[in-house]
DNA sequence: GCTATTTTAGTACGAACGTTCGCATACTAA
DNA sequence: TTAGTATGCGAACGTTCGTACTAAAATAGC
């Protein structure tokens, strides 16, 4: 619902009717809107972590992580079940401008985000798959813009040759910053 | 308003109190909430052709042209009047995955754009700028996502840098296929 | 088997939603 | 002067929204 209609697009009322309960029966979990969907997302990112991070950080450190990580995140994204794409990014936009807990969780999130990729970065310097000196934190930056790139075109466009952008690109960032 | 809440987040009764109109009389001159929201947009697009690409076509074409619509377009998205960012860019993701004639219509801007893009990279070929047999459809995808970057680093968590790590990127983006 | 706690349902609320209708006013063209 | 066309208003429509309150049913622990 939330990858269709965006997080404010959940209604409670048509919740409540595709999942068989009454509208106050399944209110009563929750308590709020807001709260409803901040489990939402606390799920997307549940699933973030078990599906990609972790995944992710089985692969040696350094470049491989770094490659294993973007696959993931770019296929889980793309998958079946997430119609809108990466949820967490569809709600970051959603909520962009708008104060509350959930901009903060988001932000707070992109954060986090945005410097576990640049820790790996930084262990792939260490590794000595990437030069001396390289600045991580630009590093991050292009690799999330990449997989920002691949999640409009795919979504928006269904445009079939969105991964093969993805990947060339990645390669080509990888080359530049390569000893 | 279509900033902060999203085109969808647009209320016919709290525009018309903003305008100070009333509800009736301002949905007079729509008939739908679509049109609305299909007005919203045409005006962005109208001004994104005015502010970005028409000052950009200015510039000597290549390069310095590919340079300008950059420029322009992250200083446009950023600009105060947009709280959040490129407001083509929120429309799209947000009408992602839903069926209808705005989610058609921003398709069929975004491919517009991209070719764009495209052919302005084409023409730095062409002009000597970049090398030859540059796959240009890639270069505008890797363009694009650049700016993608810097639009949700910037409404999202306000990055001061966000502005520096794009144009570094573009920097290293243009590097890499010049001759 | 009884009690305490959780989970669900029923009902209702006030507010806001997009939309329709009829009527008034103002401008335009003949 | 008149007919026609925009334009705007006020009131109301039916619907859906999130939420509150109360009571019944299910469950768990003893």
């Amino acid at each position: 619902m939330a990858g269709v209609r965006g997080l404010e697009g959940i209604s409670i009322g048509r919740l409540a009717t595709v999942t068989g309960m009454s509208k106050s029966g399944l209110f009563g979990h929750f308590g709020s809107k807001e709260a409803l969907q901040r489990a939402v997302l606390d799920d997307a990112v549940a699933e973030l972590t078990l599906r990609v991070l972790d995944p992710a950080q089985q692969e040696a450190r350094g470049e491989a992580r770094l490659r294993a990580l973007f696959r993931g995140w770019l296929e889980w994204g793309d998958s079946e079940e997430h119609l809108g794409g990466c949820p967490i990014v569809s709600a970051s936009i959603e909520f962009a401008n708008r104060p509350g807990e959930l901009h903060d969780f988001l932000a707070d999130y992109h954060e986090l985000w945005l410097d576990r990729i640049r820790r790996m970065c930084q262990k792939a310097v260490s590794e000595g798959n990437f030069h001396e000196g390289l600045d991580t934190r630009q590093f991050a930056s292009e690799f999330h813009s990449i997989g920002l790139g691949f999640n409009l075109a795919r979504c928006l466009m269904k445009d079939e040759n969105a991964l093969q952008y993805a990947y060339t690109a990645l390669d080509r960032l990888i080359r530049s910053v390569k000893n």
